[in-house]
DNA sequence: TGTCTCGCCTAG
DNA sequence: TAAGCTAGGCGAGACA
């Protein structure tokens, strides 16, 4: 009976003196955990060299008794069109851990030989499981058909060896040896086991714990699905009486933590999630029960499926901790990824994204409410339990998992792998993949040194083109952009490693970018990025029409997860060629592609500013002016202009007499991306994506827009803001709600004056805060920072730098790298940065806010921004407390806008305003709706 | 006081 | 075994 299962991790175990086995660990359909050993798959590596390869070859052979065997095979070379394929050797050996040691010998032989010219090692840096996968086109949470017999995993790996206790601890619900394995189409997710924990410790006077003397107290767990019938358990190191069933109390410490890897175990999860716990929990526990051997104490703290232990590595300052047969998931950096929040502590991500709070017992109240065994005791048990409830909760309930499972599948690479990391290993995956297939072989991981050569070189790399915006308010703007451009770009001419001409010249034509090379067209050689990405292209069509047929709403997700997988991966060639560390780096590639982007946007402005120019509407339909012939007074002219533009989209102005209607600026909208399209080479496409009934452009990069879009009954607007402080985490809550509100007055209802006087109100209010009245406003003005780095690589101060080092000045505890720090500045002289202060402290202590601070450097600057462009005068917006009311502000408006302003007021919006008032602009951040109220005190 | 540079965050 | 890329705005410290 063949086994139906779903690859969740991979790696290779020796068995013995027959050579390596491939272990597959995953979760069958039935809900069983599955390990499929695959015998068989032998490490591998070439080497390009000189002279005789036959003698090379012999020489290799006899020299290192780990090679088994040595053959001569064409291939390409990774970089570069070549016409012909070259003879290498490929090298086979016994081991994988062979692999790399030979390849560091290898280089002695040329010696021995006395050889001339290039030798290279190629594709000696895989990992044997990767190479499994990739050879196999198997990979990660893709589906197999594993024919074989179910075999004791004890005897087939123990037979008395040094495996002998792990394989012991093995744990699996079935193990087959696999005589055959296939590759099976399937679009469901195995019935995953979840778990995720969380533990407490006890630090000595309310600091930092150690695991040397800060013993675990409690270990939390939550499920799903449930474990022997608990969503949650808490494990206590102490016995303790009159607690719920969730608690399980324990005698000591050594108790509680066997208990805990026992459970684990017996659980069997697929998933272990917890937050901040790769670079917490983990090493904690990894070190606490170091320390407690060390002093005699009995631990078995098995947490892998093939029974390994729990651990952790540091590489730098990032911490990677393994879970054989299982995929470690810290959703903080998952968080992290997904949304742009002030703060990443459980506490405000709980809030935010769950809407529930976290608990709390303070580090130095533990151990009271420890040694307590009442109410305390219950409350600090409460609380180790809902921070695992929330890690779980975030995993599951934000689906955050959906994205990496799906991006596993399309790439091939390990579940664990893309949580971990980022879209390098991604496309090397497909690239070895594809390259294999096409007999061309891949460099190596470049070296600290080659990487920081390149490094100093990628100042050479430019980027895509930012147009300047036309500045002000501007009514009837489309926004058109490129879909997927730079893939599409790298499609169109045929930009690849493979392509790029290096040494052998191509016997007709090239493709020459305006950046410099030359690449060989699709006809002489069709390069292998451009066909990977043609393969994702169509597969994300494909899915996005399975999308729109179904039905099933997890089928739909599920679907969904997978289309925007394929644009992640679509766009992560461009950026993988032009990054240092990358195995096939080539920075003629990288600027081909964007200057590629920058003449086509630069094209594209000058086509629709000068040889379109102008649209006739015409019986519902867009029409150039040389189609429409002679005009009638029926016809309407829309006069077109390119208003902004960045990398890969254009915002296009469109004036006509009296008002359009969102109906027939569409119909410019949709004749220009077909206009535009037609000019262009097969696949690139300017997409029309929606209309701004006005568009508010501030400069680069910074705009609002009131945007329309077609829904089933009518249209959908909203008002989306782009690098404005609004979105921007470095500024406080009073400007981005003041800031909205103004961005409202303006963009919907064409009201400066409105706004104008509500900056007032702001700001008079602001002005004469009452701080015992008004505790609650310091949330409003928090901003937030990232610690980028250590302290003494800082050559400015910096007001989050102030305010860490005053957190560790008080607690002991210097918060770490990426963290980011919330603060207040408070009122004094001097320097901003040196006034900068926590927020919990400044209420705790009732330290006074720098009102003039706010008023003059958070509120006005922005929001003068804005009103500039009406000829309101910052002046007039701020004044002191004690002359509240005594002058009038002064509204000074351009001719053009002012008349601007009073055609929207009535006129085209008329219909609109009357249909969307109650259901107005929502700024939506992350999918969350921003509360509306201004300043509610 | 004006200019340069650092630092951060965002757009795409 | 750390890490896709560049363009760009803006505040504020540093420095002349």
């Amino acid at each position: 009976m063949p086994m139906d299962f779903q690859i969740l991790d991979a790696d290779y175990e020796v068995v013995n003196d027959s050579g390596p086995v491939i272990r597959l660990f995953g979760r069958g359909a039935d809900g069983k955990s599955v390990c499929c050993f695959v015998p068989d798959f032998e490490p591998y590596f070439y080497l390009k060299a000189s002279g005789d390869l036959h003698a090379v070859a012999r020489l290799i052979k006899d020299t290192f008794e780990q090679v088994k065997k040595v053959e001569i095979v064409e291939k390409f070379e990774p970089v570069g069109y070549q016409k012909t394929k070259k003879e290498m050797l490929r090298v086979t050996t016994r081991l994988p851990k062979d692999v790399p040691e030979i390849r560091d010998e290898i280089l002695k032989i040329r010696d021995v030989l006395r050889a001339e010219g290039d030798w290279q090692v190629y594709e000696s840096d895989i990992l044997f499981r990767n190479r499994f996968l990739i050879d196999r086109a198997l990979g990660g949470m893709v589906w197999v058909s594993a024919e074989g017999k179910p075999v004791d995993p004890v005897r087939y790996l123990g037979a008395g060896s040094a495996w002998r206790s792990r394989c012991e601890n093995f744990a699996c619900d079935s193990a087959v040896l696999a005589s055959g394995l296939k590759r099976v189409e399937n679009l469901a997710i195995a019935p995953l086991k979840y778990l995720a924990f969380d533990i407490e410790c006890l630090p000595l006077d309310g600091g930092m714990p150690s695991p040397d003397v800060s013993p675990i107290i409690m270990i939390s767990f939550s499920f799903e699905p449930e474990y022997k019938g608990h969503k949650t358990l808490i494990l206590l190191a102490k016995p303790a009486a009159g607690m719920d069933g969730d608690v399980l109390s324990c005698m000591d410490e050594t108790e509680m933590l066997n208990k805990f890897f026992e459970i684990i175990c017996e659980y069997d999860p697929d998933i272990v999630a917890g937050y901040n716990h790769q670079d917490f929990d983990i090493p904690y526990i990894t070190e606490r029960v170091k320390a407690l051997v060390a002093k005699g104490e009995t631990i078995n703290s098995v947490v892998g499926r093939d029974g390994s232990p729990i651990g952790y590595r540091k590489f730098g300052l990032i911490t990677r901790t393994e879970m054989k047969g299982r995929v470690v998931v810290d959703a903080l950096p998952l968080v992290r990824r997904a949304f742009s929040l002030k703060q990443y502590t459980l506490r405000a991500v709980s809030k935010e994204l769950l809407s529930r709070e976290k608990l709390d017992v303070p580090p130095l109240e533990m151990e009271e409410h420890w040694n307590d065994s009442g109410d305390k005791f219950r409350k600090f048990v409460d609380y180790a339990r809902r921070d695992s409830e929330l890690a779980l909760e975030l995993v599951l309930e934000l689906r955050l998992l959906d994205k990496y499972i799906a991006l596993a599948q399309v790439s091939g690479s390990l579940l664990q792998e893309i949580v971990d990391g980022g879209q390098t290993s991604m496309v090397e995956t497909l690239l070895l993949r594809e390259f294999g297939l096409k007999d061309r072989v891949i460099l190596p991981k470049p070296g600290d040194e080659l990487s920081a050569e390149r490094y100093d070189m990628s100042s050479d790399l430019k980027g895509g083109e930012v147009l300047e915006p036309k500045k002000g308010l501007l009514e009837n703007v489309l926004i058109l952009d490129y879909k997927s451009l730079y893939p599409t770009i790298m499609m169109a001419h045929n930009l690849c490693y493979t392509t790029v001409v290096t040494r052998d010249r191509p016997d007709g034509k090239t493709i020459k970018p305006p950046s410099g090379g030359e690449f060989v067209p699709p006809e002489v050689f069709r390069g292998i990025v451009p066909s990977i990405l043609e393969d994702l292209l169509n597969k994300r069509g494909d899915t996005k029409k399975r999308m729109k047929r179904t039905s099933d709403e997890n089928e739909h997700r599920v679907l969904d997860a997978t289309q925007l997988a394929i644009k992640i991966l679509l766009n992560s060639f461009y950026g993988y060629s032009g990054y240092a560390r990358a195995r096939l780096y080539s920075l003629t590639l990288a600027n081909a592609v964007t200057s590629f982007g920058r003449s086509n946007i630069l094209n594209t402005r000058d086509l629709i500013n000068g040889r379109i120019g102008k649209i006739v509407l015409r019986n519902s339909a867009a029409l150039l002016l040389e189609e429409a012939g002679k005009l009638s007074p029926q016809d309407r002219i829309v006069e077109l202009s390119v208003a902004y533009g960045d990398t890969d989209s254009v915002f296009v102005h469109c004036k006509a007499k009296g008002d359009l209607s969102l109906e027939e600026v569409s119909l410019v909208g949709n004749r220009l991306s077909e206009i535009v399209s037609a000019s262009l080479p097969d696949p690139m496409e300017l997409e029309f994506e929606s209309v701004a009934k006005r568009a508010l452009l501030i400069a680069k990069k910074r705009y609002a827009l009131w945007l329309f879009e077609p829904r089933n009954s009518g249209w959908e607007n909203k008002i989306k803001v782009k690098g404005m402080e609004t979105v921007r985490r470095d500024w406080c809550e009073l400007t981005s709600i003041t800031l909205n509100r103004v961005l409202e007055f303006v963009l919907i209802e064409g009201d400066v004056d409105k706004a104008v006087e509500h900056v007032r109100k702001v700001v008079s209010d602001v002005r004469n805060l009452d701080p015992g009245k008004d505790a609650g406003i310091i949330e409003k003005l928090v901003l937030t920072r990232t610690l980028t780095r250590k302290a003494d690589s800082y050559k400015n101060k910096q007001p989050h730098l102030t305010v860490a080092e005053n957190l560790k000045k008080r607690t002991g505890i210097m918060p770490s790298i990426g963290t980011r720090i919330p603060f207040v500045i408070t009122a004094g002289k001097g320097l901003f940065v040196d006034r900068a202060e926590d927020p919990d402290y400044v209420r705790e202590n009732n330290v006074p806010i720098d009102v003039d601070y706010y008023v003059k450097k958070q509120i006005l600057p922005p929001v003068e921004r804005i009103l500039e462009v009406f000829g309101v005068k910052m002046s007039s917006l701020d004044f002191d407390a004690k002359q509240k009311g005594l002058f009038d502000f002064e509204v000074k408006k351009p001719e053009a806008k002012k008349q601007e302003k009073s055609s929207s007021q009535k006129g085209t919006n008329g219909k609109i305003l009357e249909k969307a008032p109650e259901e107005k602009a929502r700024y939506s951040e992350n999918g969350r709706v921003e509360q509306r109220s201004l300043f509610d005190f």
